[in-house]
DNA sequence: GCCAACGTTGGC
DNA sequence: GCCAACGTTGGC
């Protein structure tokens, strides 16, 4: 089991919209960015865990997630209304995949950007890292663990 | 394959 | 809203 750290502008998709989800899942549209597609494509697994992260305004990781299921392709891509269509993209070759996630637990308060920079034992976080822009990133288990006891709960 | 132009991200 | 950092595109 792996961790993961995944990055969503609140006014876009927000921990608030994903527990008013069906079961509290839902399909993690939209990453169009190579590296981060390549680690939900290669890497994801069910019951690996999530960060939730809300970017731009008030940055915070807000709660944990689980993969609930395992990369396939994003509908997304060949929707033409959809925001996220990629013209480039054709049905027997998908481009872009996505993956299921379901909310688990919300933090008892959200666990701020500023707050992350001003602890030791997260500091070698991708999240921290300057100019980091990818919105899906690896988490060490010793970040996970440590990201988890200073929001004050238990997840494995 | 280089790299300038362009678009996007995301902290501040 | 600004703008630095970063990723992608496309001419050559």
């Amino acid at each position: 089991m792996r961790y993961w750290l995944m990055k969503t502008e609140p006014d876009v998709f927000s921990w608030d919209d994903l527990e008013r989800c069906p079961n509290r899942t839902t399909m993690w549209e939209g990453v169009r960015n190579y590296q981060a597609r390549n680690f939900m494509r290669d890497e994801f697994g069910v019951g690996d865990g999530v960060l939730f992260y809300h970017s731009r305004k008030n940055p915070s990781v807000v709660g944990v997630a689980r993969v609930v299921r395992a990369a396939y392709p994003d509908p997304t891509q060949f929707v033409e209304t959809s925001r996220y269509f990629d013209p480039r993209s054709a049905p027997d070759a998908p481009r872009w995949v996505t993956v299921d996630v379901q909310a688990e637990r919300r933090f008892p308060e959200p666990l701020t950007l500023s707050r992350l920079r001003a602890e030791r034992g997260v500091a070698g976080m991708a999240l921290l890292a300057p100019g980091s822009r990818l919105s899906v990133q690896p988490v060490r288990p010793h970040e996970w663990e440590e990201v988890c006891r200073l929001a004050g709960v238990t997840v494995d």
